[in-house]
DNA sequence: TTGTATGCGTTATCAC
DNA sequence: GTGATAACGCATACAA
């Protein structure tokens, strides 16, 4: 590791006899440099392997050109596929993206942040851990000088943009194919309550079932099953019952497969003892047997949305905006949910 | 979006009536600074809201706390698994993590890069894109004096730290047990041969063929098949054959889904007409009908060994070795590749 | 079109 | 234990 010194626009300077300051125009490709020295001045900078020093620059503009991102899990293909849409935004708009994860904790959440905050990032994206129901964080983002826009997970309580799936209508749309497909008693299986995306799934559940004149099961309903496992637990429960539930909408695929194991223990068969719906179209989700029925989120493009609203709206018109933009999402019904 | 600037270490030392450079070692916990004043120090900082600046500190000291990563693609399971891991172990040793795509492209990869060496990130750790042959990118990273750490996807031509499976090994076992099962026609279906991994792959295949008294193959070894859709007509070709292959060990689990697609085409049972053996062992394998024979690389560990490599090696001991770390990976056998 | 001077916020060195 | 000073590399306002 050979340690001569990296270049710098003073060598450059020294080298072709003109200043340090005309050199840095030459570079930044300023209006009233000419073509020649321009020219001149990149030769010499391949010649020297002179590099860039973003963090002189960004010192000196105060600006990072840097967008910070802060998600529970990098590995779960909803936030890896929303990273993949806000990095492709970030490249093409010549920006960095530092990426964090919160592994759900709201302690690690405000690490995460506060190493964002000291590089300078020039924007946060978050979605917010499972544990996060105070905005404490968000307001120490926002004293810093730094715009936040949250995705997916929203706090209600801290105004910003947000951009998330229509979870309440898309889900009502969902347990209305249910009910159209003759299942009568639908039990839901929810994430932890005080994160508004699985409220409002919840809410569409709800309105679902009521507009169709049907009793809300509120024995049916169950909160906090997040995993696999413990879906599979509670709907062990709920299959024992006297009068079991004949479908179940759980809020993601995961909590889905857990249904499907349940009803594969009980000897139930799915979806004609049972119907399933999931949400997420996570890449297993068509490949199972049966297929799932699910909501493809669109993540990517919600990933691209959320940092396209940065670029535009933030970056370029210094709005402070606070709007909420709803990222459309399908239903796909497949095997699990159809027994006509 | 309040403008007023954030506080400084002079604002601090103002209304201590202590000086900058004091406050500086205060709050970088300096020995010969007295307690008293670091609390005193600490407690204004609280107050006044003082962020620490990053871009001076790291101007000033050269070096960044950051850590580049380059993949091909941050929403693959492999790759952002290794991510997480690779995370992990930033966080732990308070350092950021730049991530950066390559969609494959060696443009893109060399895009990459060059933004991460301007960002002075203390070290790049990366997988090379599927088009990436030369190794000239590579040069200009060293040529920088950032030390390089490859993992998974490394070339040949280029020295540094590497970390792999030991996928020859590994590969050449897989397809032993699918000997065993008294497979007798195998057939391979790989990735782009330039690229070492999938190359080791094949002559662990290879070496398992020869060993076992067996012809090699040549008709049934396909190369640069990756993607599902690829790899089902490659097979339908090949199951088509007067004398057809009986077992078809492939590189990725996304082809393994593409054979059993060409298998439920042509009605070939699996695993009693066809044994079906992957590499991955994606989320869907062990949900597919039938579950997928597979290998399990690890990826979290991996990614968490790569960047323990920085830390331990590099950045103590200012190693700057060349070798090659691998990691143990697992062969899952599941439905697919045992018929007895 | 070109150059000069200055400061961004921090830390390392040296002196007290 | 404490402080003055310079320097990191760059970009900008201003002067020429």
């Amino acid at each position: 590791m050979k340690s001569r010194k990296r270049a710098t626009i003073y060598d450059l300077a020294k080298e072709l006899g003109i200043s340090p300051s005309y050199v840095s125009k030459a570079l930044n490709d300023h209006p009233s440099v000419s073509d020649a020295i321009r020219h001149r001045v990149r030769q010499k900078a391949k010649e020297l392997d002179y590099t860039h020093n973003s963090h002189a620059a960004n010192l000196r503009r105060g600006q990072s050109k840097t967008i910070g991102v802060v998600v529970p899990h990098i590995n779960q293909s909803f936030f890896s596929d929303a990273i993949s849409g806000i990095e492709e935004v970030c490249f093409a708009y010549d920006h960095s993206l530092v990426i964090c994860q919160s592994h759900e904790s709201f302690d690690k959440e405000g690490k995460a942040i506060e190493t964002l905050i000291h590089q300078n990032v020039d924007c946060i994206l978050i979605s917010n851990a499972e544990e996060t129901t105070s905005p404490r964080h968000l307001h120490e983002i926002r004293k810093n000088h730094i715009p936040v826009i949250q995705f997916d997970r929203c706090l209600d309580d801290f105004d910003s943009f947000k951009v998330v799936n229509d979870n309440r209508n898309v889900t009502y749309e969902a347990v209305r194919t249910l009910i159209s497909e003759g299942y009568r008693n639908i039990a839901f299986l929810g994430g932890p309550a005080r994160v508004k995306t699985f409220r409002d799934r919840k809410d569409g559940f709800v309105a679902a079932i009521t507009e169709a004149g049907m009793p809300i099961p509120f024995n049916f309903i169950i909160d906090n099953v997040l995993s696999r496992e413990r879906a599979k637990q509670a709907v062990l429960t709920l299959l024992q019952l006297p009068q079991r539930p004949d479908a179940i909408f759980s809020v993601s695929d995961h909590q889905s497969l857990g249904v499907i194991d349940a009803a594969a223990t009980l000897n139930i068969p799915v979806p004609a003892g049972l119907g399933v719906f999931g949400f997420a179209d996570e890449t297993f989700s068509q490949l199972v047997t049966p297929s799932l029925s699910t909501i493809d989120q669109h993540s990517i493009e919600l990933g691209r949305i959320a940092a396209e609203l940065y670029f535009q709206r933030i970056y370029r018109q210094q709005t402070p905006a606070t709007e909420t933009i709803v990222v459309p999402s399908d239903i796909i019904i497949r095997q699990s949910s159809r027994r006509k």
